[in-house]
DNA sequence: CACTAATTCTACAAATTTAATAGACTAAAT
DNA sequence: ATTTAGTCTATTAAATTTGTAGAATTAGTG
């Protein structure tokens, strides 16, 4: 399940991604409808992450610290939201054993959902907010 | 993001196929450390759904209503966790619309996540309880 | 038939966790 | 001095995961 943080992350990311230079966190909360300090938030956790570079004071603001086309869907829910897999035991970045599961090799569960974090992680690994902006764009976004 | 209620129902399910006749929610609970009264809540919605029959009273029990071949991990997610799709927004069973966006169908967000939801939905709705039940069968449970 | 034991079913409640947001203040840059 | 990100704290809301108490149903027994 996406959390709305990690939605508004993937957001800003792709609003970033379409701006040249600079934004202002106010600019994009208003943009996609975000609440702002909750972005305030997301921002801050994408910064210390990498993907963000950020400078304060007047004309301070966000901007990616990577080409658009080098950031993926996947590494922005792994920060905001994390692991991929949905559940802990079938996480190849984060594993952790069920507490009620007796042989975790043996589990048919954790099997089929290994299965299902491939799937996820092929497509979301593969989509960079580049890609992302480009399929969006067809129509702007309007603030409503 | 799988809940341990839909984890303890697809073990509850597999735990059925494996077994002939009726059997007891008792047993269900103590074979696969579940919570007694989570595991009751659990098969009822189960029953409800049509995915088992019960029968109360002495010599009652759980049965399965379907061949275990015939009955989806896909199935069971979606009656005890809802919709599959990791947003409700890209949701095809269950679709609801954002609040935060203008325009749903110029949502790269939701684009990706259509494409997760359909990988997921793949893999889920194929595989049956029969199927996982056989794949981790090597190795028996041990109540611990 | 009445009684008892076994079992599902129902309704509620509570404890715990997680998600989502808001407010006030601090630090840095111009 | 102003603007902006960053930090800390707190609150609210919701979902998850359990527990308690008992009602309804059935099978068996005397």
């Amino acid at each position: 399940m996406l959390s709305n943080k990690a939605k508004y992350g993937l957001k800003a990311m792709i609003h970033l991604a379409g701006s040249d230079g600079i934004v202002l966190a106010a600019n994009i909360a208003q943009d996609n409808n975000i609440p702002r300090k909750f972005l305030d938030a997301i921002l801050l956790e994408l910064t210390k992450a990498g993907l963000l570079t950020s400078k304060k004071g007047k004309g301070g603001g966000y901007q990616l610290a990577r080409p658009a086309d080098a950031i993926t869907a996947g590494q922005i829910i792994r920060i905001l939201d994390g692991p991929l897999a949905p559940i802990a035991c079938a996480s190849r970045t984060a594993y952790r054993p069920c507490t009620d599961c007796g042989d975790v090799e043996a589990c048919a569960i954790r099997d089929v959902m290994l299965d299902v974090r491939d799937a996820m992680a092929l497509i979301l690994d593969r989509t960079s907010i580049a890609t992302m902006r480009a399929r969006g764009r067809h129509r702007q976004y309007l603030p409503q």
